[in-house]
DNA sequence: TTGCGTATTCTATTTATGTCGAATATCCTC
DNA sequence: GAGGATATTCGACATAAATAGAATACGCAA
């Protein structure tokens, strides 16, 4: 039988779509040495973060109830796998500071980081080529 | 006596650079009518977001204690006004999901947008200005 | 089969945020 | 100077995030 966690009613919990400071650190290992243990985790972020394994564990067992990870049981070993891509956490940050910073805008996001995020001459090139690119895909 | 609330020793609490969801919310309030009350805030936000007076009040209280928001008093009234920019606040909030989600660098997270958030013909051709001045001011 | 050494589970603490109601203070008007 | 309309102060409670120790389970090797 359909074991449902949270509730009856097929309404599905809102789950969160974004990720906190603690869990980036951690998806980044993941999605790098997925799939992979909270041991490694730990040990991977060893150097910049001092967190005791359990923190790591008890983090990541949260990150799979909200949908972030999934864990695959093999003996006494959880192996953990992103359940969320990259581009997806990526994008779901970038929309949040839009619609908080700049209302949504894009433009305006992206002039502001023009102007005020130094840009190299060669970023500059970088992107001309980019936006040329991107103008060309679609006439 | 001086009351200090926190600590003895000159050590400034580290304040926050950043502004949590309620904030951004009320923030923007503020930047456009400072100096204003939290009455005021309130009612401005109050087709958006259903918020007591006292949430307001007390979101604004802490933002002051924080030092997003300044207090002045004239009779029985407060009024506030903000302490960070909006350039600050945005620059802040840039850098943190610059910080998250890309390592900090700046080119990716432009490409990320301009590969995933699709971009129209004008906000092309504006951008490629955009570009274009940015370059032109520093050969 | 007895342990040793990991891995897992469970629970707990602290701090921040979101959210407000109730009690209190203050001012202006009559 | 009394009353009522506003504002302010305070304390409270819920939830989520960050953090981690203790207790327990489990698998493998001698």
């Amino acid at each position: 039988m359909t074991k449902s966690k949270k509730a009856g009613k097929g309404r599905r919990a809102k789950l969160p779509e974004e990720l906190t400071e603690a869990e980036w650190a951690i998806m980044k290992v993941v999605w790098e040495q997925e799939p992979c243990t909270a041991g490694t985790v730990q040990e991977t972020l060893a150097d910049t973060r001092a967190w005791a394994y359990s923190t790591v564990k008890t983090t990541m067992d949260r990150m799979a109830e909200k949908g972030f990870l999934a864990i695959e049981k093999i003996r006494n070993l959880q192996l953990f796998r992103a359940r969320i891509s990259e581009v997806d956490a990526k994008r779901a940050e970038l929309r949040k500071t839009l619609k908080r910073a700049f209302d949504g805008a894009l433009t305006p996001m992206m002039q502001f980081l023009i102007e005020h995020e130094g840009l190299s001459a060669e970023d500059a090139s970088h992107l001309r080529e980019l936006v040329e690119r991107a103008t060309r895909k679609k006439p």
